[in-house]
DNA sequence: CATAACCGATAAATCGATTTTTCGCTGGTG
DNA sequence: CACCAGCGAAAAATCGATTTATCGGTTATG
């Protein structure tokens, strides 16, 4: 057993004299180099044991251009995507033997740069980025003009610089609009934020055209909050006004992002609107709550360890060294019904309702 | 400006033959020692920022016993506590110079260890522990052994060997146990993870004491899961069955925690019990969510922003040296009510009700 | 006038590992 | 018998900073 003297940590030399050896060979033995005698092999081992040596990663990193530290960058880390996240992540970099290093640049593009200097800093082997906004942003660009190795995730589709991997957005909003369409839905919103443009486009445009297929005749109205989410709620509000003064209120919504959602939500709890009896209502992001609620509300989940599980492989690639032009992986994602999506007109509407 | 090079990264001795000084003085210079020559000093401004020098920190850290390097554990980054906790320490950190290291016990003492180790690897300057179970697991014992300063927040009441920093759970739940009390309830079941014994007793015997005071009458059912979530939502299907059978099941449910808010939830679900008419409910942690579904959830809400930073400081202190006994401070919660709890009897019951 | 004190700056040691170079020794070969 | 190859291990260089010791030169002091 180790020894516990509460003393200064033992270094590589005082393994190294305890065994009567030195410094190089010690090292050599821990990092499984076999010019070793074998009687030296396990004198280094017995006094690694005996004074409970573990090796300085700091000390270790000294030496090599490329340290054994992972950078990972999240808008947030308050949702349960991107907490998922940084675990799977986390749990990843350290199988290969690698510290992860996570930092939240809290939906801030000066931030994430800031940050992004720090890691290089640090001279990070790679980095994840989930970026604010997408793959153009400030931080990709300080990635590419340092020459740093990195993958962007989440909020991005394609890049020229690095590799991507992200939920296949089009796909899962083309499944709801063949779920919300064959339900009936012939008048249907949706919600998202304009900044993240790659994304929110993706989204929409894989609803848009699914939905515009299977029923030509069907409406889409669109309400996009540029940059934050508050003025979202504010946005929803004018637009219910209206759409209820006009008698044309959609039977559906469909939000591009989680905080649009819980807005949503919240604006039809304000008129009184129940799902799925006045509006039916699925979002992108799952979320744990979201089945054990009146209603369960439906929602596309993305597939937080396939991205993150790939995100990583490839970076990891590329910290080997590997070449070839960036390539843009899509998971696929599911699609979870629930009672918050119903046919229109099921139940007592308690507006004024477009019922057919 | 900084010259882009894409090449190796400039060193201090890079800048020290620019300036034409030794790297010794660059180093003086950068770390705001006066002893040097004015003019020398701004050569050295003027070499570091045509460079674009940037110290590693890595290197800088080297030699120094204690490293800039703050780690933090919590036990998961899934949830909105922690996620908030993970965000504030990392900002509070980096305003001190520090970098934070975070990382996910997954609720696993074993593992909770293991990353205590690689951080002592580091050299950590300092631990901020959110223990998976309470202050005398093996990882506060591994702190302890090998000397490391830290701060113990959460589920965690006062230790003999390090600060700590928690909600106050009992006057929360005294508060909890006026409002149900005050609204008519006198059969109360509370819901609970035995393993987080020193904050589960502190939540239970706060709302009990109170609760006995003002009813003495009342009857109080407590469900405690040992270990895990998954064994509590079995544990109350069998005592809601059991009282439903006997016709006298309690007319709220007070949760200690987020999950059990969510089992009982998915359990009230099950059995077609609507909040508040059938059963109230009122859990400890807040979420997002709680605020926009049907009913809102009442919860009381922990002070992550008072925590991390109390955490912070007194961790900070520690590390500057200063001496004295282990610190335990309460931060206090704030209720919020919402439609989840309402009177005994107030609306149409479907089960076997109890009304007065 | 010799020595002490002081100032600013440089050279060198240090942190704890890894990696490269050097070295001593054994055994085989011409 | 001289020389070379091969092996295992030690010595030394290296990573990039900080810190301590040292040093030349000027000024104050006895």
């Amino acid at each position: 057993m180790a020894v516990e003297t509460q003393q200064r940590r033992p270094s590589i030399h005082d393994v190294a004299s305890h065994a009567g050896v030195s410094a190089a060979t010690v090292s050599k033995v821990l990092s499984g180099v076999t010019t070793v005698k074998p009687e030296n092999a396990q004198r280094v081992l017995d006094a690694v044991e005996l004074l409970g040596y573990r090796v300085d990663p700091l000390a270790s990193d000294m030496r090599r251009a490329k340290r054994r530290i992972i950078g990972a960058i999240m808008p947030e880390f308050e949702s349960e995507f991107f907490g998922q996240m940084v675990s799977e992540l986390e749990g990843l970099a350290e199988q290969r033997g690698y510290t992860l290093v996570a930092a939240s640049s809290r939906e801030s593009e000066a931030r994430e740069k800031e940050i992004l200097a720090r890691m290089h800093d640090w001279r990070v082997a790679g980095v994840v980025l989930a970026p604010v906004r997408n793959e153009h942003g400030p931080a990709a660009g300080f990635m590419k003009a340092n020459g740093m190795t990195g993958v962007l995730i989440d909020r991005v589709l394609a890049d020229d610089a690095f590799d991507t991997v992200s939920a296949d957005s089009a796909s899962a909003s083309a499944e709801v609009a063949r779920a919300l369409v064959g339900q009936g839905h012939r008048h249907i919103l949706v919600v998202g934020l304009g900044q993240q443009a790659a994304t929110v486009r993706a989204r929409l445009e894989g609803f848009r055209k699914t939905a515009l297929e299977l029923a030509p005749d069907i409406r889409i109205d669109v309400v996009l909050s540029e940059s934050d989410v508050e003025p979202l709620r504010m946005l929803l509000r004018d637009y219910f006004s209206k759409r209820e003064e006009g008698g044309d209120r959609p039977t559906a919504v469909y939000s591009l992002f989680l905080k649009g959602t819980l807005v949503a939500l919240s604006e039809f709890r304000r008129r009184g609107w129940h799902c799925p009896n006045d509006i039916s209502l699925i979002g992108f992001d799952d979320a744990e709550w979201m089945q054990v609620t009146w209603p369960a509300i439906a929602a596309v989940v993305q597939p937080v360890r396939e991205i993150a599980g790939n995100a990583m492989e490839v970076l990891f690639r590329r910290i080997e060294g590997e070449g070839g032009p960036p390539r843009a992986r899509l998971e696929p994602c599911k699609v979870l019904m629930r009672e918050s999506v119903g046919s229109p007109g099921d139940g007592p509407h308690s507006g004024g309702g477009d019922r057919q």
